[in-house]
DNA sequence: CATTCGTGAAGACGAAT
DNA sequence: ATTCGATTTCACGAATG
Protein backbone atom coordinates (compact mmCIF):
# COMPACT_ATOMS: atom_id res chain seq x y z
CA UNK A 1 0.00 0.00 0.00
CA UNK A 2 2.68 2.49 0.81
CA UNK A 3 5.21 1.30 -1.71
CA UNK A 4 2.18 1.97 -4.28
CA UNK A 5 1.71 5.90 -2.86
CA UNK A 6 5.11 6.30 -3.05
CA UNK A 7 4.77 5.49 -6.86
CA UNK A 8 1.71 7.90 -7.86
CA UNK A 9 2.88 10.44 -5.47
CA UNK A 10 6.40 10.38 -7.36
CA UNK A 11 5.20 10.23 -10.74
CA UNK A 12 3.60 13.86 -10.32
CA UNK A 13 6.78 15.33 -9.16
CA UNK A 14 8.61 13.27 -11.72
CA UNK A 15 11.03 16.15 -13.14
CA UNK A 16 13.20 14.33 -15.76
CA UNK A 17 10.55 14.30 -18.16
CA UNK A 18 9.50 18.29 -17.05
CA UNK A 19 10.04 19.11 -21.49
CA UNK A 20 7.59 20.21 -23.60
CA UNK A 21 4.43 17.83 -22.75
CA UNK A 22 4.92 19.73 -19.09
CA UNK A 23 4.73 22.68 -20.66
CA UNK A 24 1.74 22.21 -22.57
CA UNK A 25 -0.32 20.94 -19.21
CA UNK A 26 0.99 24.06 -17.43
CA UNK A 27 -0.39 26.54 -20.17
CA UNK A 28 -3.43 24.31 -20.58
CA UNK A 29 -4.57 25.11 -17.01
CA UNK A 30 -3.93 28.62 -17.45
CA UNK A 31 -7.59 30.73 -17.49
CA UNK A 32 -6.93 33.12 -20.32
CA UNK A 33 -5.55 31.11 -23.50
CA UNK A 34 -4.87 34.36 -25.63
CA UNK A 35 -3.54 37.83 -25.10
CA UNK A 36 -6.39 40.21 -23.95
CA UNK A 37 -4.48 43.01 -26.28
CA UNK A 38 -3.23 41.66 -29.17
CA UNK A 39 -5.11 38.47 -29.33
CA UNK A 40 -1.60 36.59 -29.52
CA UNK A 41 -0.93 33.28 -27.84
CA UNK A 42 0.21 33.10 -24.65
CA UNK A 43 3.43 31.24 -23.30
CA UNK A 44 4.54 30.24 -19.90
CA UNK A 45 8.20 30.75 -19.42
CA UNK A 46 9.20 29.88 -15.25
CA UNK A 47 6.75 32.19 -13.28
CA UNK A 48 5.36 34.54 -15.49
CA UNK A 49 3.35 33.88 -18.57
CA UNK A 50 3.61 36.56 -21.56
CA UNK A 51 2.27 36.85 -24.84
CA UNK A 52 4.18 35.84 -27.66
CA UNK A 53 3.27 39.05 -30.03
CA UNK A 54 3.35 41.73 -28.19
CA UNK A 55 5.44 40.80 -25.01
CA UNK A 56 2.70 41.28 -22.37
CA UNK A 57 3.05 40.05 -19.24
CA UNK A 58 0.34 38.65 -18.65
CA UNK A 59 0.49 36.69 -14.99
CA UNK A 60 3.87 36.84 -12.77
CA UNK A 61 4.74 35.40 -9.51
CA UNK A 62 2.71 32.34 -10.11
CA UNK A 63 4.07 29.43 -7.24
CA UNK A 64 6.40 27.37 -8.84
CA UNK A 65 5.01 23.81 -8.17
CA UNK A 66 7.98 22.34 -9.77
CA UNK A 67 11.12 21.63 -7.76
CA UNK A 68 13.76 23.98 -7.58
CA UNK A 69 16.67 22.11 -9.09
CA UNK A 70 17.07 20.02 -12.26
CA UNK A 71 18.22 16.83 -13.12
CA UNK A 72 20.42 15.76 -15.63
CA UNK A 73 19.85 11.71 -15.06
CA UNK A 74 18.13 9.18 -13.32
CA UNK A 75 20.95 9.13 -10.65
CA UNK A 76 20.93 12.34 -10.03
CA UNK A 77 17.51 12.32 -9.59
CA UNK A 78 17.42 9.92 -6.91
CA UNK A 79 20.09 11.71 -5.04
CA UNK A 80 18.35 14.89 -5.03
CA UNK A 81 14.67 13.76 -5.07
CA UNK A 82 13.42 15.04 -1.35
CA UNK A 83 9.90 13.33 -2.17
CA UNK A 84 8.74 10.25 -0.11
CA UNK A 85 4.97 8.75 0.81
CA UNK A 86 2.67 11.76 1.77
CA UNK A 87 2.19 11.59 5.81
CA UNK A 88 -1.35 11.62 6.87
CA UNK A 89 -2.48 12.40 10.48
CA UNK A 90 -4.98 9.58 10.38
CA UNK A 91 -2.43 7.04 11.48
CA UNK A 92 -0.63 8.27 15.09
CA UNK A 93 2.69 7.67 13.42
CA UNK A 94 2.02 9.92 10.33
CA UNK A 95 2.39 6.45 7.96
CA UNK A 96 5.81 7.02 8.16
CA UNK A 97 6.81 3.57 10.30
CA UNK A 98 8.33 1.14 8.41
CA UNK A 99 5.92 -1.28 6.58
CA UNK A 100 7.78 -5.10 5.36
CA UNK A 101 5.70 -6.84 2.76
CA UNK A 102 4.40 -9.91 2.69
CA UNK A 103 5.65 -11.57 -0.02
CA UNK A 104 9.05 -13.34 -0.26
CA UNK A 105 9.67 -10.88 -3.36
CA UNK A 106 12.62 -9.22 -3.11
CA UNK A 107 12.93 -5.31 -4.66
CA UNK A 108 12.63 -6.75 -8.78
CA UNK A 109 10.20 -9.09 -7.31
CA UNK A 110 12.13 -11.85 -7.55
CA UNK A 111 11.90 -14.57 -5.26
CA UNK A 112 14.18 -14.57 -1.85
CA UNK A 113 16.22 -17.93 -0.87
CA UNK A 114 15.42 -19.61 1.96
CA UNK A 115 17.39 -17.90 4.25
CA UNK A 116 16.58 -14.47 3.11
CA UNK A 117 13.20 -15.85 3.66
CA UNK A 118 13.75 -16.80 7.28
CA UNK A 119 15.79 -13.28 7.66
CA UNK A 120 12.47 -11.65 6.65
CA UNK A 121 10.15 -13.31 8.56
CA UNK A 122 12.39 -12.21 11.76
CA UNK A 123 12.36 -8.81 10.79
CA UNK A 124 8.51 -8.84 10.28
CA UNK A 125 8.00 -9.86 13.28
CA UNK A 126 10.63 -8.00 15.26
CA UNK A 127 9.18 -4.72 13.19
CA UNK A 128 5.60 -5.33 13.84
CA UNK A 129 6.77 -6.10 17.77
CA UNK A 130 7.91 -2.60 18.10
CA UNK A 131 5.05 -0.96 16.51
CA UNK A 132 2.13 -2.11 18.35
CA UNK A 133 4.22 -1.53 21.78
CA UNK A 134 4.99 2.06 20.25
CA UNK A 135 1.34 2.99 19.64
CA UNK A 136 0.19 1.01 22.61
CA UNK A 137 2.48 3.39 24.48
CA UNK A 138 1.02 6.61 22.74
CA UNK A 139 -2.34 4.95 23.68
CA UNK A 140 -1.52 4.95 27.34
CA UNK A 141 -0.34 8.26 27.33
CA UNK A 142 -3.17 9.85 25.99
CA UNK A 143 -5.19 7.99 28.29
CA UNK A 144 -3.37 8.22 31.42
CA UNK A 145 -3.90 11.86 31.19
CA UNK A 146 -7.52 11.58 30.54
CA UNK A 147 -7.64 9.59 33.74
CA UNK A 148 -5.50 12.59 35.75
CA UNK A 149 -7.37 15.22 34.83
CA UNK A 150 -11.18 13.39 35.18
CA UNK A 151 -9.64 12.16 38.79
CA UNK A 152 -8.56 15.29 39.79
CA UNK A 153 -11.64 16.85 38.61
CA UNK A 154 -13.66 14.49 40.89
CA UNK A 155 -11.15 14.80 43.37
CA UNK A 156 -9.53 11.68 43.95
CA UNK A 157 -6.68 10.87 45.56
CA UNK A 158 -3.47 9.09 44.06
CA UNK A 159 -4.16 5.42 44.72
CA UNK A 160 -7.06 5.57 42.73
CA UNK A 161 -5.28 7.04 39.60
CA UNK A 162 -2.90 4.12 40.24
CA UNK A 163 -5.36 1.70 40.12
CA UNK A 164 -7.39 3.60 37.45
CA UNK A 165 -3.86 2.77 35.08
CA UNK A 166 -3.45 -0.78 36.51
CA UNK A 167 -6.88 -1.11 34.91
CA UNK A 168 -6.24 0.76 31.83
CA UNK A 169 -3.06 -1.29 31.45
CA UNK A 170 -4.77 -4.43 31.61
CA UNK A 171 -7.30 -3.45 29.15
CA UNK A 172 -4.60 -3.07 26.58
CA UNK A 173 -2.49 -6.10 27.12
CA UNK A 174 -6.09 -8.17 26.72
CA UNK A 175 -6.94 -6.21 23.44
CA UNK A 176 -10.01 -4.71 24.73
CA UNK A 177 -9.07 -1.02 23.14
CA UNK A 178 -10.02 -1.84 19.14
CA UNK A 179 -13.52 -0.35 18.50
CA UNK A 180 -13.74 1.34 21.92
CA UNK A 181 -12.60 4.74 22.54
CA UNK A 182 -9.64 5.70 24.56
CA UNK A 183 -11.72 7.84 26.34
CA UNK A 184 -14.64 5.36 27.01
CA UNK A 185 -12.20 2.77 28.50
CA UNK A 186 -10.34 5.27 30.33
CA UNK A 187 -13.57 6.51 32.11
CA UNK A 188 -14.29 3.09 33.05
CA UNK A 189 -10.80 2.48 34.47
CA UNK A 190 -11.20 4.96 36.76
CA UNK A 191 -14.82 4.40 37.65
CA UNK A 192 -13.83 0.69 38.42
CA UNK A 193 -10.51 1.96 40.13
CA UNK A 194 -12.60 4.26 42.23
CA UNK A 195 -14.86 1.71 43.43
CA UNK A 196 -12.05 -1.13 44.15
CA UNK A 197 -10.58 1.43 46.57
CA UNK A 198 -13.57 2.50 48.32
CA UNK A 199 -13.91 5.98 47.14
CA UNK A 200 -16.72 5.18 45.28
CA UNK A 201 -18.39 8.12 42.77
CA UNK A 202 -21.97 7.62 40.89
CA UNK A 203 -22.15 6.84 37.63
CA UNK A 204 -23.17 10.50 37.52
CA UNK A 205 -20.31 12.04 38.67
CA UNK A 206 -17.92 9.95 36.65
CA UNK A 207 -19.71 10.51 33.26
CA UNK A 208 -20.11 14.40 34.06
CA UNK A 209 -16.53 14.81 34.08
CA UNK A 210 -15.82 12.12 31.06
CA UNK A 211 -16.20 13.32 27.06
CA UNK A 212 -18.30 10.44 26.40
CA UNK A 213 -22.08 10.04 26.89
CA UNK A 214 -23.19 7.85 29.49
CA UNK A 215 -24.52 4.98 28.11
CA UNK A 216 -20.98 4.25 26.10
CA UNK A 217 -19.76 4.86 29.76
CA UNK A 218 -21.93 1.78 30.95
CA UNK A 219 -21.52 -0.43 28.54
CA UNK A 220 -17.87 -0.19 28.07
CA UNK A 221 -17.69 -0.37 32.27
CA UNK A 222 -19.53 -3.50 32.21
CA UNK A 223 -17.46 -4.81 29.49
CA UNK A 224 -14.46 -4.69 30.87
CA UNK A 225 -15.56 -5.78 34.10
CA UNK A 226 -16.85 -9.03 32.43
CA UNK A 227 -13.51 -9.10 30.49
CA UNK A 228 -10.76 -8.43 33.22
CA UNK A 229 -13.23 -10.22 35.42
CA UNK A 230 -12.71 -7.62 38.07
CA UNK A 231 -14.07 -8.15 41.34
CA UNK A 232 -15.77 -5.14 42.47
CA UNK A 233 -18.35 -5.86 45.41
CA UNK A 234 -21.74 -3.57 45.50
CA UNK A 235 -20.82 -0.21 46.78
CA UNK A 236 -21.16 0.53 50.18
CA UNK A 237 -23.64 3.09 50.86
CA UNK A 238 -21.37 4.11 53.66
CA UNK A 239 -18.68 5.23 51.85
CA UNK A 240 -20.85 7.58 50.16
CA UNK A 241 -22.01 9.49 53.73
CA UNK A 242 -18.87 11.57 54.08
CA UNK A 243 -18.93 13.35 51.27
CA UNK A 244 -22.90 14.13 51.28
CA UNK A 245 -22.51 14.58 55.34
CA UNK A 246 -19.66 17.50 54.25
CA UNK A 247 -20.83 18.80 51.14
CA UNK A 248 -24.23 19.61 53.24
CA UNK A 249 -22.61 20.93 56.06
CA UNK A 250 -24.49 19.31 58.58
CA UNK A 251 -23.18 17.93 62.37
CA UNK A 252 -20.79 15.11 63.29
CA UNK A 253 -23.58 13.67 65.28
CA UNK A 254 -25.61 13.92 62.52
CA UNK A 255 -23.45 11.89 60.34
CA UNK A 256 -22.46 9.74 62.79
CA UNK A 257 -26.06 9.00 63.16
CA UNK A 258 -26.74 8.61 59.27
CA UNK A 259 -23.72 5.58 59.11
CA UNK A 260 -25.83 3.74 62.14
CA UNK A 261 -28.81 3.58 60.18
CA UNK A 262 -26.56 1.86 56.91
CA UNK A 263 -25.57 -0.34 59.41
CA UNK A 264 -28.35 -1.29 60.87
CA UNK A 265 -30.20 -1.75 57.51
CA UNK A 266 -27.15 -3.74 56.34
CA UNK A 267 -27.37 -6.42 59.24
CA UNK A 268 -30.98 -7.02 58.18
CA UNK A 269 -30.01 -7.50 54.48
CA UNK A 270 -32.29 -4.37 53.76
CA UNK A 271 -29.38 -2.96 51.16
CA UNK A 272 -29.61 -5.85 48.21
CA UNK A 273 -30.92 -4.31 44.91
CA UNK A 274 -31.03 -1.17 46.24
CA UNK A 275 -29.37 1.54 44.78
CA UNK A 276 -26.15 2.49 47.30
CA UNK A 277 -26.47 6.26 46.31
CA UNK A 278 -29.93 6.17 47.39
CA UNK A 279 -29.47 4.23 50.38
CA UNK A 280 -26.82 7.00 51.60
CA UNK A 281 -29.30 10.15 50.23
CA UNK A 282 -31.65 8.41 52.47
CA UNK A 283 -29.45 8.26 55.80
CA UNK A 284 -28.24 11.93 54.90
CA UNK A 285 -31.16 12.71 55.35
CA UNK A 286 -32.77 10.93 58.22
CA UNK A 287 -29.34 11.57 60.33
CA UNK A 288 -30.29 14.86 60.71
CA UNK A 289 -33.90 14.32 61.33
CA UNK A 290 -32.93 12.37 64.08
CA UNK A 291 -31.00 15.06 65.95
CA UNK A 292 -33.66 17.99 64.97
CA UNK A 293 -31.33 19.57 62.17
CA UNK A 294 -32.61 20.65 59.53
CA UNK A 295 -32.17 19.30 56.26
CA UNK A 296 -34.67 18.96 53.19
CA UNK A 297 -34.86 16.11 50.61
CA UNK A 298 -34.25 18.62 47.93
CA UNK A 299 -30.75 19.53 49.27
CA UNK A 300 -30.09 16.13 49.58
CA UNK A 301 -31.16 15.09 46.05
CA UNK A 302 -29.14 17.96 45.05
CA UNK A 303 -25.81 16.84 46.44
CA UNK A 304 -26.62 13.06 45.87
CA UNK A 305 -28.31 13.38 42.52
CA UNK A 306 -30.76 11.22 43.20
CA UNK A 307 -34.68 11.67 43.19
CA UNK A 308 -36.71 12.85 46.27
CA UNK A 309 -38.85 10.03 45.82
CA UNK A 310 -36.27 7.88 46.04
CA UNK A 311 -34.68 9.17 49.60
CA UNK A 312 -38.51 9.28 50.63
CA UNK A 313 -39.58 5.14 50.35
CA UNK A 314 -35.25 3.80 51.73
CA UNK A 315 -35.82 6.73 54.48
CA UNK A 316 -38.85 5.04 56.04
CA UNK A 317 -37.22 2.08 55.05
CA UNK A 318 -34.02 2.76 57.31
CA UNK A 319 -35.95 4.05 60.43
CA UNK A 320 -38.65 1.02 60.66
CA UNK A 321 -35.39 -1.01 60.29
CA UNK A 322 -33.60 0.95 63.21
CA UNK A 323 -36.79 0.54 65.56
CA UNK A 324 -37.49 -2.86 64.96
CA UNK A 325 -33.55 -4.42 64.64
CA UNK A 326 -30.95 -2.73 66.79
CA UNK A 327 -31.08 -1.07 70.14
CA UNK A 328 -30.18 2.68 69.77
CA UNK A 329 -27.74 3.39 72.89
C1' DC B 1 -45.04 29.68 51.28
C1' DA B 2 -41.92 25.84 51.68
C1' DT B 3 -41.53 21.27 52.62
C1' DT B 4 -43.08 16.79 52.81
C1' DC B 5 -45.76 12.87 51.37
C1' DG B 6 -48.07 9.56 48.27
C1' DT B 7 -49.33 7.89 43.69
C1' DG B 8 -49.38 6.19 39.08
C1' DA B 9 -47.18 6.16 34.61
C1' DA B 10 -42.88 5.62 32.31
C1' DG B 11 -38.11 4.55 31.69
C1' DA B 12 -33.91 1.75 32.69
C1' DC B 13 -31.69 -2.38 34.12
C1' DG B 14 -30.58 -7.22 35.16
C1' DA B 15 -32.02 -11.80 34.78
C1' DA B 16 -34.14 -15.39 32.48
C1' DT B 17 -35.81 -17.52 28.23
C1' DA C 1 -33.43 -10.67 20.92
C1' DT C 2 -37.35 -10.41 23.89
C1' DT C 3 -39.80 -10.48 28.13
C1' DC C 4 -40.44 -9.96 32.87
C1' DG C 5 -39.95 -8.07 37.55
C1' DA C 6 -38.07 -4.72 40.54
C1' DT C 7 -36.37 -0.18 41.03
C1' DT C 8 -36.00 4.58 40.09
C1' DT C 9 -37.64 8.80 38.28
C1' DC C 10 -40.98 12.27 36.89
C1' DA C 11 -45.03 14.95 37.47
C1' DC C 12 -48.67 16.04 40.06
C1' DG C 13 -51.72 17.17 43.92
C1' DA C 14 -52.58 17.06 48.82
C1' DA C 15 -51.25 17.68 53.55
C1' DT C 16 -48.54 19.76 57.01
C1' DG C 17 -45.87 23.27 59.47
Amino acid sequence: MTSTRIQSYDEQTDVTERTDENEQAESEREEVQTCPECGGDLATHENETVCEECGLVVDEDQVDRGPEWRAFDSKEKDEKSRVGAPTTKMMHDKGLSTNIGWQNKDAYGKSLGSRQRQKMQRLRKWNERFRTRDSKERNLKQALGEIDRMASALGLPEDVRETASVIYRRALDEDLLPGRSIEGVATASLYAAARQTGTPRSIDEVANVSRIDEMEFKRTYRYIVRELSLQIQPADPEDYVARFASELGISDESERRARELLRNAKRQGLHSGKSPVGLAAAAVYAGPLLTNEKVTQAEVSEVAQVSEVTIRNRYHELLEASESGAAPA
